[in-house]
DNA sequence: TTGATTTATTCAAAAAATTGAATATAATGT
DNA sequence: ACATTATATTCAATTTTTTGAATAAATCAA
């Protein structure tokens, strides 16, 4: 397999070249995240985000590490999310805008509860509240 | 169709996956050649090239301006090089050694004729030194 | 107009990406 | 061991990209 500076480079924008595996990209902006949470935030099918996470894993963009059920994934150089910062100014983006913010879905992976429970006493009580 | 951040972002790098149209921006990095220049300072087919460029030009990374019988491409906005840049510290690339400078073919287009004329009267006399 | 030169387009076959459906694997609790 | 939950993989149909071959279009000179 031809392997020069060009062809890297060409397999690097392959990667990106599809909407899905940006906005994976950009909900991994602040940090690691489940794929649980990827789902509810993508709004994707559980099997569809592995495969798109399994074509950024094999690219080496990002890495995963298991901890229990979960596996949270991570950009692996932040130096990819300039990339994505370049080429949005180049299209004339509306900054981040179309991506909600990571933590603002109902995820109930034990980061997700962690980061809910400001009041609460239990990590593993059921979020009962009532949009009110 | 669809035409959100991403997916214009998405577009963009689905318009930089192939190293051949690699190879074109970077030979117009240090401004506009023709046609025939990039023809032969990549070695691949005229209709090739035209292809490519076609493919660029769509995508408005490209202008074209004809003159006489040739045509000069040139990059629109220098921030795609910065792209590339980035992609190339992001893949571990060596510098832009793999692409030839692009003064350093024989092309006959006017532009090269008048960048060899360093000393030669006539633009239309042939190259004919001898490597020594 | 004819011919030469430069560049662009069209078409089709092959290769690769996309995506849904089904299924497999891994970890945990009972 | 079995069930459950979270995640991954495989397979196949569809769509898109790639690339060569042929041909068209544009410009200029005689």
């Amino acid at each position: 397999m031809k392997d020069d500076s060009l062809t890297r480079q060409a397999r690097l924008f392959r990667t990106l070249m599809h909407p899905a595996r940006l906005a994976i990209l950009e909900a991994l902006r602040n940090g690691e995240q489940c794929v649980c949470h990827l789902e509810a935030l993508l709004g994707y099918r559980q099997a569809y985000v592995s495969q798109q996470l399994a074509v950024l894993r094999k690219a080496q963009l990002i890495i995963d590490r298991r901890d229990g059920l979960n596996v949270f994934y991570r950009i692996t150089q932040p130096e990819i999310l300039s990339l994505l910062d370049t080429a949005r100014a180049l299209v004339g983006g509306t900054e981040c805008a179309d991506v909600h913010t990571a933590t603002e879905v109902d995820c109930l992976c034990p980061k997700c509860a962690r980061e809910h429970m400001t009041c609460s006493t239990s990590v593993h009580q059921v979020d009962h509240r009532v949009a009110e």
